[in-house]
DNA sequence: GCGCTTCCTG
DNA sequence: CAGGAAGCGC
């Protein structure tokens, strides 16, 4: 390695994040093998003629401003406004209750919103995976979504139910082995709570001590610590409860709270009984709505999944300033992606062009699948979308709950998974490299290219809403018509992402292209506007970082830019990457790397060269980096892609 | 005047 | 990522 910048390194990336990539067995889409002209030329100008064009201007004395502030611009959650306010906001699901004067309402929120951010908090945590919980491999921690999310809120679409409860906006990462206990917790409250309700009702005063209570509570207790059932779809009353069968211990404390009830009654008076009950209710519905609330924060980490339904029934995802990014939930595999091994067709002219995004492996990671799109997010009643009856809700989650469990996206990943019938059963079951070495951020032309892939392709952790064509996913016979099956009007985390995918082939695309590429998108001025903003922003980011690396190249000594090559698993690449495919579901094309070594070597030139005292100097570079723009694959013509 | 881009900012 | 300003080309 000649340049073995080894201040490219930021520690705080996890090794596995690189690792998510696997191999494609199909081959590549029609047409994809075709080398652009432009990037042909490029490429070739790179390669043998680096002296070319702007390069060739003579050197200046040089004076190196200071580095441009290239990060750190990062700023807390901008403000919803401008179009999203044009989005009718529904009433703030604030209250689990449907009586708003019942007057324990403050005390479940109170309670609710602590729990919420607890378990808020706990996404950060470092706290490993609780062992045996199903929840341990399909929630993986992300530290680097949970710092990269935010923002998307912002997008048109995007409608986050105002929060009720000081928990309000903080949308990090959520879930943690904490949770049962915070739900435990919750539980025990709320059954003081009940205790004092009840005391306060017996006319007698019964007066339950402290052993009173415990009476009551002896028979639940000992179901929460054995009585795990084998799930929630074991019992009529655990489904009726929403029991979640990936929760056991909730499931548990759930069922036992319900259980345990019935009993309460015998010590009342007739004419207090009426009260109890309705209190019991409301303090069931409102501590299920708690739980549910929490489960889906932890369970439904893939945002993309629970998140954007949440936008069209905002009733019911009661956190209203959760991050919602879907790629944010593309987040690192916490498994080895299954990898397909490849065979070799990516080598053909050594720079090949640009190597197509493989048809989507069957399976998606997140499918759109009937259960998980339609069932959990009815449209709430019409009385009242923002509150569910408790059993509905908890139907809707369960059965959430249930599709990914059983062939979910969460599920769907593993190689045990053979029931999928799009997932690809040649998967094995771990990734052929291992890891893959992370040191040099540029590194030698000479050095044999890591042996990647060239393409592998999940699909996204996230749920497009897609213009349905005849026969999509309206097919889905179900109970519970997915809401957001329709024509959208303005973007969503998917179109962003998609987006962001087709970066890699096109850094410049003309608003004709974006209309060809994103057909379930209702084009007008506004949205083209703002797509195009998005492809400006990504190439802000895109030069910062080539300006950035190609300093510190110098700075480390480089001098010829021949040696400055972008490899997979560089520092560059991953910090493009993260970027840019956020869960590295989408192996990055070899064009990519080709276009953004040579934009590496223009920076490096330039500045080198001592041209970066010229206000525009980056303009040249520009100019030159706007012509490698490569053919997109036709699969991100499809609506529904990714 | 419009469309597109970069730059700066939040 | 979005807004807005400014510049440029048509």
């Amino acid at each position: 390695f000649p340049s073995q910048p080894r201040s490219f390194l930021s520690p705080g990336i996890p090794e596995a994040e690189s690792l998510t990539r696997g191999h494609l067995e199909e081959g590549f889409p029609h047409g994809s093998q075709v080398i652009p002209q432009p990037l042909s030329k490029g490429l070739q100008s790179q390669g043998r003629d680096p002296d070319s064009g702007l390069l060739s201007s003579p050197p200046r004395v040089c004076s190196q401003p200071a580095d441009p502030s290239m990060e750190g611009r990062r700023s807390p959650l901008p403000c919803e406004q401008g179009r999203d306010s044009s989005f009718p906001r529904i009433q703030a699901p604030n209250s689990s209750l449907t009586d708003p004067d019942w007057f324990w309402d403050e005390h479940i929120q109170a309670k609710r919103a602590r729990v919420e951010t607890i378990v808020r908090g706990m996404g950060l945590s470092p706290h490993p995976p609780v062992p045996g919980s199903a929840r341990a491999r399909d929630s993986p921690r992300c530290p680097e979504k949970a710092r990269e999310r935010k923002r998307k809120q912002s997008l048109p679409v995007q409608q986050n139910p105002p929060k009720p409860g000081p928990a309000g906006n903080q949308g990090s990462r959520t879930g943690g082995p904490r949770v049962r206990e915070q739900l435990h917790l919750l539980q025990q409250q709320l059954r003081q709570l009940q205790e004092h309700v009840l005391q306060a009702a017996e006319p007698g005063g019964t007066a339950w001590g402290p052993s009173g209570a415990d009476k009551r509570r002896g028979p639940p207790s000992v179901k929460q610590r054995n009585g795990y059932r084998c799930g929630p779809w074991a019992r009529d009353s655990d489904r009726h409860q929403g029991s979640r069968g990936h929760l056991p211990g909730v499931d548990n404390h759930r069922a036992a709270e319900v259980e345990f009830q019935p009993e309460e009654p015998r010590f009342l008076l007739s004419g207090t009984r009426a009260l109890l009950e309705i209190l019991r209710k409301e303090l069931t519905g409102a501590v299920s709505q708690a739980v549910d609330s929490v489960l889906q924060k932890v369970l439904l980490d893939p945002p993309g999944h629970l998140t954007q339904p949440g936008r069209s029934v905002q009733g019911l995802v009661p956190e209203g300033g959760r991050e919602t990014l879907p790629e944010g939930g593309a987040c690192e595999d916490p498994l080895p992606p299954a990898a397909v091994p490849r065979k070799a067709q990516a080598q053909v002219g050594g720079s090949s062009g640009h190597l197509p995004l493989a048809k989507p492996l069957g399976s998606p990671r997140h499918p759109v699948s009937p259960r998980m799109t339609s069932k959990p997010y009815q449209p709430p009643p019409v009385t009242c979308p923002t509150m569910v009856p408790p059993h509905i809700q908890e139907n809707q989650i369960l059965s959430q709950l249930l599709g990914q469990g059983s062939s979910g996206h969460w599920s769907s990943r593993l190689p045990q998974d053979p029931s999928s019938p799009s997932h690809c059963s040649a998967e094995p079951a771990l990734r052929p490299w291992g890891a893959v070495q992370l040191r040099p951020s540029v590194v030698s032309r000479q050095q044999p290219p890591v042996p990647f892939p060239p393409t592998r392709w999940e699909t996204l952790p996230f749920l497009p809403s897609v213009k349905m064509e005849q026969g999509g996913l309206q097919a889905v016979p179900d109970v519970l018509p997915f809401p957001s099956v329709h024509i959208q009007e303005g973007l969503n985390p998917g179109h962003l992402k998609k987006a962001k995918l087709m970066f890699f082939f096109t850094r410049y695309p003309s608003s004709g292209l974006l209309k060809a590429y994103f057909p379930d998108v209702q084009f007008n001025r506004c949205i083209t506007s703002q797509m195009i903003k998005w492809f400006s922003n990504f190439r802000e980011f895109y030069y910062i970082q080539m300006e950035k690396f190609a300093r510190q190249a110098i700075s480390d000594g480089v001098t010829d830019p021949e040696v400055l090559v972008v490899l997979r698993g560089s520092e560059l690449f991953r910090a493009l990457s993260v970027h840019y495919n956020k869960g590295s579901d989408f192996e990055v094309p070899d064009c990519f790397l080709e276009v953004a070594s040579l934009t590496l070597q223009e920076f490096f030139r330039a500045v080198s060269a001592g041209k970066d005292s010229d206000p525009s100097w980056k303009k040249p570079i520009y100019k030159v980096i706007s012509k490698l723009d490569s053919d997109l694959p036709e699969i991100f013509k499809s609506s529904s892609y990714p």
